[in-house]
RNA sequence: GCCCGGGUAGCCGAAUUGGUCCAGGCAGCGCGCUUAAAACGCGUGGUCCGCAAGGACGAUGCGGGUUCGAAUCCCGUCCCGGGCACCA
């Protein structure tokens, strides 16, 4: 027997040599006739050093890869470093490290440990998106969507986080906070670059019918897309002569309009009424943040404007109010209410007493939401509300009073930053010119050097004069370059494509290229980028589809997201001392301990509980594994086939080849695959010495082991790899994913459970192929039934073939 | 408030289409090896009786229901997690 024990370090050493060595996971991008499948998980962001987190995604992802190359595919799983953004910046304005020199440590860092985890990584195709190399081209596609009028350049109300000093995109706003930071964030009027990703809010809605998405993903992005249907409906002010458009899902309730709210914002609102009371109001509004302003119990403020409107569909004239819980940034900025059947309209009208009319019958009390006949509503009275959405919506068309119309909730995204540590925006300003684009082949505009990080309320490039000014591209004239930079997720919005042609210095990619690889066949992510990321990478998809750079209309066919690893109960966070550190325990134990444990904890997309004693477990399996490769190697001959009359490990071989298929394959459930990997060895290790005992037993136990090490390679590739060389000589990367015998799965006797009253009370073995009234027949023999009837009759039996028989007795 | 998930052993978790079997791991307990400990191995691992074979009784947040049979389906209810939240 094997007198060394396992020593995890050095065998996951040897085997990353070998495939550094070999290059072994690189892939050409020639077509060679297998089926491509291109996995990918989410690019890192190089902050530190790499969490428990990125283990688990690239356990997860390193799984899915191994198992789709063994089953014949052509797999790209290529890596690289979201570099660019605000931690590293923040760092430099501490210390004054350059946060290129910041980053890229820190990529040494996680591009090391990678290695030491073994994914298998084609790093052929590695990229910073820091690296001119790379953004150059984020430059480049900058300007085809500019030149498409997708980008563009507006003065907009936007939020601003004072701490950042920055401007921040509508998504990275969270409860009236920054995202990053938690600063309240403050409204603020600035010329800003968008993307006019609200062109795509149909296509982007529509188009989630396409992917294989986790459910509640899919729902997130519906949501906050938020497509309302409805109208647009005109409000006459006869005093100002002006036509006030609204919005509204419920034109079918206009009849119950009492009263008419503008937003503070609304450029309008002075024209209407310069009341030092109106005054106050838009000045106390206009200060408020967002937080305060959207709190939840906030009551219901306001002030008259002294005006009205005509509701069209009566001629009533209506009181005007300016009040707060009225966005500007959605639909018109203006409001019809309908406090009988809105319950803000409801709240508002009962604190400054203004009617509510019932128009919808239904409901015990107001304001009530739902469907009803109408009423009050002349000569729409006694139809039911739905259908006189559509005839009411009809008949202000007719009038040209209204128009169907439809709002989202979506809104462009703003992707200007008045921060250092990004990429260059390439666009000149010139005076006689206004904004001209940097041509094609003076890419990239390369971020300059400056001493200063400080965020100041503009960009830190503006200082750096030399850089600043430059000629006109068009006139030659004086004129000044963008200093803001774009948004690090413009960055990460198109990495996966450049991926499929890294190395290209004429153009992101070409066409060809890409197109066969894309789209992502799998994507495996945090769940935390369901909405920010997954949309503006979807967003920039279709964009390029349009211009014709690629043929995909969807980047990413399907999309796992993997839950949150906790430690005993706990999220893992700095202040509580409870963080795991990778680096530590793949030291210590090894990283397939490490990986397998990660993904055996419980489903990757469900939570799992991080525990040290539960690795070492793992460690232990691993062990066992390992020495039962040892001791099969030394006490068997190498055969080709398991020879003699199946014995129950081989069955259990057959039995496990069949669960690990179905469970990675079917449902990524690689704790249950692990699980069964484990009852492998268990029967293994258990029948080890009498299987030892005759040749048959001996070619069995060492195929059965063989199998364990070929089942156990897609998350534990470094032993998976030893063991099987160990015992068949062969690189097990290179073995096709085995088959299970369907003759040896199914026994040819299965045991069948009797039951009385659902209980069971026997059991014996039958023939697989009995038929229903023999099992009855034996079922009704049992000697245990007999003894537990106590006098009562079988009045029906219910057969389930190959399992039980259940006798109802009474 | 609305929309999704989820509550199974001391802990993490299996049970994939309504069908016996709470898989696997951890902790615990017992034994072996050892001067001892660690490591390792073996056994046990819902409760109770039993030296054992075996037997008895249980369990899926709580309360009902459907069914020959429910962790699984239906109704109600509680708790936990996540998302959205003045979007007209």
């Amino acid at each position: 027997m094997a007198a060394e024990s396992y020593d995890p370090r050095a065998i996951e050493r040897k085997w990353q040599q070998v495939w550094a060595g070999e290059r072994t996971w690189e892939v050409s991008n020639e077509d060679d006739g297998r089926p491509k499948s291109y996995v990918l998980e989410m690019l890192p962001y190089p902050s530190g050093e790499p969490h428990i987190g990125h283990l688990k995604v690239y356990s997860v992802g390193d799984a899915i890869a191994h198992f789709k190359r063994r089953n014949g595919h052509r797999v790209l799983h290529p890596l690289g470093y979201d570099a660019f953004g605000l931690p590293a910046e923040n760092h430099a304005i501490k210390t004054g490290q350059h946060p290129r020199e910041s980053t890229e440590a820190s990529i040494a860092e996680f591009r090391r440990q990678f290695h030491d985890w073994g994914i298998s990584i084609d790093w052929s195709r590695e990229l910073g998106t820091h690296e001119p190399a790379y953004y150059r081209w984020t430059q480049w596609l900058f300007l085809r969507l500019y030149e498409q009028g997708l980008a563009y350049r507006r003065d907009a109300a936007v939020n601003w986080c004072p701490d950042d000093a920055t401007v921040l995109a509508n998504e990275q706003v969270v409860d009236g906070r920054c995202e990053r930071c938690g600063a309240v964030v403050e409204p603020r009027q600035l010329e800003q670059w968008f993307f006019k990703i609200t062109d795509y809010a149909d296509r982007l809605l529509e188009d989630l019918d396409t992917v294989d998405w986790p459910q509640n993903v899919v729902t997130m992005q519906r949501n906050w897309i938020g497509r309302s249907e409805g109208a647009e409906v005109t409000f006459r002010c006869d005093d100002l002569g002006t036509d006030y458009p609204v919005f509204t899902t419920r034109p079918d309730t206009l009849f119950g309009a009492t009263f008419f709210v503008l937003a503070p914002e609304h450029p309008d609102v002075l024209r209407l009424s310069d009341s030092q009371e109106v005054r106050d109001y838009i000045r106390r509004a206009l200060t408020e943040s967002a937080e305060e302003r959207g709190a939840e119990d906030r009551e219901k403020t306001g002030v008259p404007l002294g005006r009205t409107v005509t509701n069209p569909v009566n001629g009533e004239q209506i009181p005007m109010y300016v009040a707060d819980y009225v966005l500007m940034e959605y639909g018109t900025g203006a409001i019809m209410a309908v406090p009988a059947h809105d319950e803000r309209d409801f709240e508002f009208a009962q604190r400054h007493g203004i009617e509510i009319r019932r128009v919808i019958e239904g409901g015990d009390e107001l304001p009530y939401a739902g469907d009803g006949p109408m009423t009050a509503s002349g000569r729409f009275d006694g139809i039911r509300n739905r259908e006189g959405f559509d005839r009411i919506v009809e008949w202000l068309e007719s009038d040209d009073k209204g128009r169907p119309a439809v709002n989202y909730r979506l809104r462009d995204w703003l992707l200007s930053r008045q921060r250092y540590w990004g990429c260059p925006i390439p666009i000149v300003h010139c005076d006689a010119c206004g904004l001209v684009p940097v041509p094609d082949e003076q890419l990239p505009v390369v971020l300059p050097d400056v001493e200063d990080y400080a965020p100041k309320g503009r960009s830190p490039l503006a200082a750096a004069e030399d850089w600043l000014h430059v000629d006109c591209p068009s006139c030659g004239g004086a004129a000044r370059r963008e200093t803001d930079t774009m948004d690090t997720f413009v960055d990460s919005s198109w990495y996966f494509m450049r991926y499929c042609d890294a190395g290209n210095d004429r153009a992101p990619w070409d066409r060809e290229a890409l197109d066969g690889w894309m789209p992502v066949d799998q994507y495996i992510g945090g769940v935390e980028h369901a909405i920010l990321h997954l949309m503006y990478a979807r967003f920039f998809c279709k964009a390029f589809a349009d211009i014709g750079l690629l043929d995909a209309q969807e980047p990413f066919a399907r999309l796992f997201t993997q839950g949150m690893v906790t430690r005993d109960g706990a999220k893992m966070s700095k202040s509580k001392g409870n963080v795991v550190s990778p680096r530590a325990i793949v030291d210590e134990k090894g990283a397939d301990a490490a990986r397998c444990y990660i993904l055996y904890v419980g489903h990757p997309a469900e939570g799992g509980d991080w525990n040290d004693k539960g690795v070492d477990g793992i460690a232990r399996f691993l062990a066992r594994l390992w020495r039962a490769a040892a001791d099969a190697a030394d006490g068997t001959e190498p055969s080709e086939a398991p020879a003699g009359e199946p014995t129950a490990v081989l069955r259990k071989a057959h039995w496990a080849i069949d669960k690990v298929t179905r469970d990675l394959g079917e449902r990524f459930a690689t704790h249950t695959a692990i699980a069964a990997v484990i009852e492998l060895v268990n029967e293994i290790t258990k029948h080890r010495d009498e299987l030892l005992a005759t040749p048959e037993g001996s070619s069995q136990l060492r195929f059965a082991t063989a199998t364990a090490a070929s089942l156990i390679f897609p998350f534990a590739p470094h032993l998976g790899s030893e063991a099987y060389e160990l015992l068949t000589g062969r690189r097990v990367w290179e073995e096709p994913w085995p088959r299970a015998d369907e003759s040896l799965l199914g026994a040819d006797t299965a045991e069948i459970v009797v039951q009385l009253n659902g209980k069971l009370v026997d059991r014996f073995q039958a023939s697989v192929d009995s038929t229903d009234a023999e099992l009855e027949r034996r079922a009704r023999a049992s000697e245990r039934l007999a003894d537990r009837l106590d006098g009562r009759e079988i009045v029906k039996a219910i057969v389930v073939p190959g399992k039980l028989v259940n006798l109802v007795g009474r």
